[in-house]
DNA sequence: CTAACTTAGTTGAAGATTTACACTAAGACT
DNA sequence: AGTCTTAGTGTAAATCTTCAACTAAGTTAG
């Protein structure tokens, strides 16, 4: 036991966030332009060590790298997945706590000046964003691709993207976005209904040139509703 | 970053393993005495250091615990969560990446002797074991039965316990004690057909003073069978 | 002012699936 | 040969899904 209290046997520990957010061409990752070695110049996800005198546990310190890179306190996040191996960084055995986070279309509208420059918002197309990632950065967004596409089938989890304050319809075209095909109206607002996600904003209406739609917002944006079935 | 590089900013880093069997009483866990402090004496997961020099990567590492403990080399093993904070460990901040492994009742009858002492297998009891456990270790094993509860709505899972050879009859008794209810036969066995996971082998038949059963083994040992539906 | 247009939200018939339970099958035991 | 037990299948009724039409409520054009 004692070695191991020799600091040279211990694996370097980062916290790597995958955030998403709608762009108006569909779902977005924000990436950064690495400064250092390694991978100097490539894009990543953002990420940073572990602080242990600043943060209190994982997802403390996954919150403030987040609010670093985009200024947004609370979001939608849930833990991903953890890697480590001896080959992922060269600069020794390297572990990586993933987390997901999902941006409110109202947090990124908001926050647009405070991340130019240092961060840049990438289009997901397919099963990544047409560029190699630094580490096996690349690798882990495509699991956060799959599990985000997985919760799209059974959970509220669209709801976390959308401006607080949205339609049914704006809704259904998220789900119906993410999924990459048509929804039934009436089987997906049951769903929504069961599932008992949604607040109504009384007399709250969302106006155009037609029959005004009733706005909704999530009852809870730090949480997942599931469903019985999927959608 | 370059403070970073030195070791005393470094969290510790374990690997431990909630390893799952059925006995006859129901599904257990594997616990250890710790025989060193901090919580020297008390009963935790079995768990360990990552060795770097040793361990090529995090599975790998879970898997080096795992044969240490039990014998076993090829369970079904996935990663459930990773736990990190200040004051988890006594010791200092600290992360413990939690893998989760299913044994089938096979290897835990060939393996009895070589665990004994360091190692016992404890029942399950509702949400825990009845028993406290070192560090964040019962709130991790919680966190183990919420995953593999779930799992057993909609997968494979409880087919990974049994021994390789078994019946529908006893593989839908396994779902039933694991769900703590009863599964309509018919509709199990539909899904279970469905989900395609089973290979029935031919000819053999567990025999009984009732009608001969059909005996099936898993296609995979390795990985989980997904339903559509939950059972 | 009215009719046409657009999207919101609801309804219902036809088809598919699930559920509950009974039925048949195949052996051992008496 | 008859009874008992568990394996495995069949089925009618109830429920859920699908698909498409329908009604609702506003704006816009003439």
């Amino acid at each position: 036991m004692t070695t191991h209290d020799n600091d040279a046997f211990k694996p370097i520990a980062t916290v790597d966030l995958a955030i998403f957010s709608l762009s108006p061409d569909g779902l977005s990752v924000l990436l950064v332009r690495r400064a250092n070695a390694p991978f100097s110049g490539e894009w990543a996800l953002p990420g940073g060590w572990i602080h242990i005198n600043e943060d209190a546990d994982l997802e403390a310190a996954a919150r403030r790298v987040l609010k670093e890179k985009t200024g947004v306190e609370t979001p939608y996040l849930e833990q991903l997945q953890t890697r480590g191996s001896r080959g992922r960084d060269p600069r020794g055995w390297s572990i990586s706590i993933v987390y997901i986070a999902l941006l409110s279309a109202d947090d990124v509208a908001e926050r647009q000046d405070e991340m130019a420059g240092e961060a840049e918002w990438r289009l997901i197309e397919g099963e990544g964003v047409g560029l190699s990632l630094a580490f096996d950065h690349l690798s882990l967004l495509k699991e956060a691709l799959g599990r985000i596409r997985s919760k799209v089938e059974y959970s509220s989890l669209p709801g976390h993207l959308l401006p607080a304050r949205f339609t049914l319809s704006e809704l259904q075209s998220v789900y119906e976005h993410l999924l990459g095909r048509k929804l039934d109206k009436s089987a997906f607002r049951k769903r929504v209904a069961e599932a008992d996600f949604l607040e109504r904003i009384e007399g709250e209406m969302r106006r155009a040139s037609n029959r005004p739609a009733q706005v909704f917002r999530l009852k809870d944006t730090r949480s997942l509703a599931l469903f019985d079935r999927t959608i």
